[in-house]
DNA sequence: CGTCGCTGACATACGTCAGCGACGGTGCAGTATT
């Protein structure tokens, strides 16, 4: 009798598991962590949901946003026998959070979804040691790497708090992620020797086009006139807000149901668009990177951008958000080389000198302090202190001992700010080649879906016969001596991963300075390129 | 890094243009204010 298969039909309503994630479940059952790469719809959730029901006990998720959350644990609810779950997070009452701690604790509970900064505090690690946790899934993992260096630290702070709590199985998901991602991931939850399972990344029936544009007017008049005329629902990204307003205003003007969408609107207007472009009484939605999420309308027909994202990574989510049906789906691409400065401005990055001064200055004397503590004692906000500690802690300048930080080692606080800075040129050298990769795939020669699929470290020959460029298909390398994943050393670019290799050049993703590419022939003849262990 | 809008110079128009500064994305949580 195979106990997995029927727990997954009598109390999760799924006749059939898929490979993928059988092996999933049975890999975190046994104990192993993972990283498992499903598409949306695939079935990640189902991994943890199983495993966690087998392993018995309470299974913690770390979801990013709330009202994914509250998706997620009505998706539970609604299957035949399912363990209960509940959510903790700043949004409830003070009476519904005794109500989900007290579940926890008594076992009623066989999920928590929290977010990370939930994770993150004290008396939550607390709470759950005292439950114990059998198994902890982050799920959307791409935020780790996407989010944790600067928007929410929180992100960088999950593998301390596995640790907090007797490290459990991890299990980290996420529908996109290249190498790189892949690696970041691991790195920095920690996870040890994952089994990763990856189900392919091509979306066979979105068809890939680009279209250049040289007169950003024209640019606009032509997207217009694009858009007004595309048949069924869509999305329409812009790189910032004003151009949502603009776009979504001019396609109200030409007669399509079409909205904005943004971070500057107000919660009731953003949960409004969001219902009227699930029940299909809004067509097309203008939105900036705020959109998507949590976004699982089947019958996406088009994904518009208006600008480039600042990364293939972020890309790729945006228009795997089209054809979850399966049928027919464009993602267009409309480029102009000068629309990447919006993206390029927000790879800029800089420590925050003032508030790395007051922290170093803080803790000086070589005493622990808790950060609230420090808080008061700097005087600086919450949200502008938590960054930069999280970076202190990350690059080793203070260390956590329980609740207080204190540095590691004594340290003047120029040094410290010159150690930040050294880090944050390095980090926006890492930004600005994800940028230009970006870049690389509007320029890309030959078959778009070889190129995007390449950057995902999966071969694929080509021509698909779904884009708009499958001409001159570069020969991939295939089973050649740089395969996608070789681990290589470089004289001046230090330690790198093979993203791609083609008959004239290899694309490389090196820790320090982020992609390059170099002359497969120069590579070979100077030995440049050296695979080493991993 | 590029665009937009404002300002002032040069001009004497139903105005043009250079120079300069501002602006540009993502969400949690917790607190203050209605």
């Amino acid at each position: 009798m195979d106990g997995i298969a029927d727990l997954a039909r009598r109390r999760f309503g799924l006749p059939h598991l898929r490979p993928g994630q059988r092996e999933g479940i049975e890999a975190l059952v046994a104990g192993r962590d993972a990283l498992v790469l499903m598409p949306t719809g695939g079935g990640k959730s189902a991994v943890y949901e199983i495993a966690g029901a087998v392993r018995g006990g309470l299974t913690v998720v770390i979801s990013p946003l709330v009202a994914l959350q509250r998706d997620q644990v009505d998706g539970i609810a609604d299957k035949p026998d399912a363990p209960r779950a509940v959510l903790v997070n700043a949004t409830l009452r003070a009476d519904e959070r005794r109500a989900a701690w007290d579940a926890i604790a008594d076992g009623t509970a066989g999920y928590a979804f929290l977010t990370p900064e939930q994770l993150a505090r004290d008396d939550v690690q607390a709470r759950l040691r005292d439950r114990g946790v059998s198994l902890l899934a982050v799920d959307e993992a791409h935020c780790v790497s996407e989010w944790g260096h600067d928007f929410r630290p929180d992100y960088l702070r999950i593998a301390a708090a596995r640790a907090a709590l007797g490290a459990p199985p991890t299990v980290a998901t996420t529908a996109t992620a290249s190498p790189p991602v892949r690696d970041e991931i691991v790195e920095r939850l920690e996870l040890r020797e994952p089994l990763v399972l990856s189900s392919g990344f091509d979306r066979p029936n979105i068809r890939l086009e680009v279209v250049r544009h040289e007169d950003p007017h024209e640019k606009r008049a032509h997207i217009l006139a694009d858009v007004a005329g595309l048949p069924g629902s869509g999305l329409v990204y812009t790189a910032t807000r004003h151009g949502a307003e603009d776009y979504a205003a001019a396609l109200v003007a030409s007669g399509r149901r079409a909205a904005a969408y943004h971070a500057g609107l107000a919660s009731g207007v953003r949960t409004d668009v969001h219902e009227a472009f699930r029940s299909g009484a809004v067509d097309v939605v203008v939105a900036t990177s705020a959109f998507g999420m949590g976004i699982d309308k089947p019958d996406v027909r088009f994904v518009v951008h208006v600008d480039p994202p600042e990364s293939v990574d972020s890309y790729y989510q945006e228009i795997g958000r089209g054809g979850r049906d399966g049928a027919p789906a464009v993602a267009r691409l409309h480029f102009r080389p000068e629309d990447l400065a919006v993206a390029a401005f927000h790879a800029g990055r800089r420590a925050d000198e003032e508030v790395v001064m007051a922290l170093v200055a803080a803790v000086a004397d070589g005493s622990a302090r808790p950060t609230a503590e420090l808080e008061a004692a700097t005087g600086i906000p919450h949200r502008r202190l938590a960054r930069t500690l999280a970076e202190l802690l990350e690059r080793g300048v203070l260390r956590e001992e329980g609740a207080d930080v204190r540095l590691t080692a004594p340290i003047a606080a120029a040094d410290a700010v010159g150690l930040l800075a050294r880090h944050a040129v390095s980090e926006e050298h890492v930004q600005r080649s994800r940028l230009a990769m970006m870049r690389g795939y509007a320029e890309a020669r030959g078959c778009r879906r070889h190129h995007l699929l390449g950057y995902f470290g999966e071969e694929f020959a080509g021509p698909c016969g779904n884009c708009d460029a499958d001409e001159a298909v570069p020969i991939a390398d295939a089973g050649g001596t740089w395969a996608p994943g070789l681990a290589v050393e470089h004289p001046v670019f230090g330690r790198g991963l093979v993203i791609e290799a083609e008959a004239d050049r290899i694309t490389v993703f090196f820790e320090r300075d982020g992609y390059k590419v170099v002359s497969r022939a120069a590579a070979e003849e100077h030995r440049l390129l050296q695979a080493v262990a991993e």
